[in-house]
DNA sequence: CAAAAAAGTGTGTCCGGACACACACATTGT
DNA sequence: ACAATGTGTGTGTCCGGACACACTTTTTTG
């Protein structure tokens, strides 16, 4: 049932084996020269027939090398989006710390696709030895990569993915399957309703280049409704909105929608659902439409507990950033080989199954 | 924005800043004993104030000390609920063996509260350092439970508590969380049917003993229509069912019922809830109730797949496994605090977020 | 009251690997 | 011809912790 071989192979083993010192076996593995060729080809070979894998508490224990690695995501005050991330960011660095892996975080933020390139090229000209982060607007995004490539400096992109780029990984979700799976629960949660049913879908974003990321979603949810010959049963009505100007102009724009009709469920494709359900509350309608939005941010779960939101859909953002630290480790300091795309798992959160906490995540 | 203790702590930090040796630093780390009590506290107090974290690729490499643990669980086929726990625990004791942890599982499985008490009482005899187990009957398992407390023999609780037993820890979700949780989807797929509408609940489970667990599910499950004050607008039927006799005599029995109504949702309390989708299919209802049941075992996949089951509900049983092998090697060999209760997250699925794989669980 | 047992403490070695350094030998330059 | 440089190799120390063992002091016991 398990692999027998319990007796580990050391650099000693090697050593013994091919009649050289360790030195010279640590030497061939680091590639760092000084080995006669003979004796190199014999330690490869040795290596590959007795299956070495370095013990890497050992390595870790014994390595003080530094890994510095450069973190940029949007700007965002507490409790928006982007903490998620970058606590999970955080947990993983400090996860792995306590490991005795010496890691040098450093952040950088951005507000728009200028600031998002120029940041991403300030990473370059630093002594940094891999990048994680959430591209911004496609053209800034690949210009910036092709850098990253002809440098060779590695980069792992998470959130949203660019088709294409040459990065080590990609750690996020399909935003397709997210407007699927809640286009799922609002057919179920309407399907029941006489007639034909009132669908709202609100990209509301901070600015258009950040509506760019939710259109996947709504495309998403809007190919389930063609897919299962939904289109005459449901009606649907689209509003973008750009949310600079507080809550008092949702609340404003909200009234002037509801006056066209009322609506039976509601999807706000980004995590700013919250304030949806603010200005849904003070209209105190009688029918009180099915709202769900994205992610586990604070002010959301709040909505959910006093029941103005139905459901949320979370991608796993906060592992997403874990993951991502985890797999720059691996890759830059153990040289390992990591996979080019890791999907997170989609969740439903409703008022009953909201977590207790969420301390760390499984290392 | 980092703890700027970049410094991390050692044994010999300790050792010194006590005015002792490391030696009985390691004993007061260890509860070996053989320290005076004023030392002791002396330096109990300083690793509190310093924050000592032990460093764990040093732990590992360092400590050579096998740990057999035992596994006991329901025997189960491929397929069936109690493989995925059993995955879990695979995963785990793969990756800690990998890390240079030397892990020997002892696997026994059980077919009747006797050959639980059984198989029990055989790993008290071995020379095992802990057991993994899943209760067995409320009766069997305190008795069980008694002599490994007698005895000392750590073991921790997964999938089903018993209440008060002195375990390390249970591993689990709370049952009625996932009644709710199923209540709460039921209500809100149904809320627009007009009249009153009709729903099942179905214990469907291999012999009584079994039934015991779903029954704290259906409670759950019940309080939330309660709560609500729901229970005119809903009616309710409730069935157990042994399920021994193969698919045909559900069938039958799924025919017998549908004969007395026509329900508008349906709750499986169990896994098993794919063979109620398929008597479903077979009775090709003009209405479809919806259907609900548990665990992501690959019946139930196939049938949300072909859209017979509408909702799955997962309790992470995979990870489960994996928490209680990390859990008892923490405790066992690393002699570290426990939580009493860890608590999975309950995860709600539908066709449209279906995991793709689930090839390991972070560590 | 001496001998034996127990309690309390410190030292040394090992775990597997990383890397600095020392050293032997060969090659090159002046 | 002899130092300077380079190539190939082995040795020793360290990383932080676990534990066996040795040693001293106190307590128990016959």
């Amino acid at each position: 049932m398990d692999n027998g071989n319990h007796s580990h192979i050391r650099i000693k083993d090697i050593a013994e084996k091919a009649g050289c010192s360790i030195g010279t076996v640590d030497r061939v593995i680091h590639h760092r020269g000084r080995v006669s060729e003979p004796v190199k080809k014999r330690i490869l070979a040795i290596i590959e027939e007795l299956h070495y894998k370095p013990n890497v508490n050992a390595r870790v224990l014994a390595s003080k090398r530094p890994l510095t690695l450069g973190i940029l995501l949007p700007t965002f005050r507490k409790g928006e989006y982007w903490e998620l991330p970058n606590l999970g960011i955080r947990d993983a660095i400090s996860r792995f710390g306590d490991q005795g892996y010496n890691i040098h975080p450093v952040y950088m933020g951005y507000t728009s696709p200028d600031k998002f390139f120029q940041a991403g090229m300030k990473m370059l000209a630093d002594e940094i030895d891999g990048i994680i982060m959430s591209p911004s607007s496609y053209k800034e995004t690949v210009r910036l990569v092709r850098y990253y490539f002809q440098y060779k400096k590695p980069f792992i992109l998470i959130d949203s993915n660019i088709q294409g780029t040459p990065s080590l990984s990609f750690i996020g979700k399909d935003p397709v399957q997210s407007g699927l799976t809640v286009a799922r629960l609002i057919h179920q949660t309407t399907r029941h309703i006489k007639g034909q049913k009132l669908i709202w879908t609100i990209n509301l974003a901070r600015d258009l280049d950040q509506m760019y990321a939710l259109l996947a979603r709504e495309s998403g949810f809007m190919s389930y409704f063609a897919e299962k010959a939904l289109l005459d049963e449901y009606h649907f009505r689209a509003f973008d909105i750009e949310d600079r100007d507080g809550q008092k102009m949702i609340d404003q724009q909200l009234e002037e929608m509801i006056s066209k009709g009322n609506p039976h469920a509601i999807y706000v494709t980004s995590s700013r659902v919250f304030k949806i359900a603010r200005g849904l509350k003070k209209l105190n309608l009688s029918d009180k439409p099915v709202l769900i939005g994205h992610d586990l941010i604070n002010s959301n779960i709040e909505r959910v507990r006093d029941e103005t939101i139905d459901f949320l859909i979370e991608e796993e953002a906060r592992r997403q950033g874990y993951v991502a630290v985890e797999s720059m480790i691996r890759s830059v300091v153990h040289k390992e080989k990591i996979e080019k795309k890791q999907f997170m798992n989609l969740m439903i959160f409703t008022l009953e199954n909201l977590p207790s906490e969420s301390p760390e995540q499984g290392g």
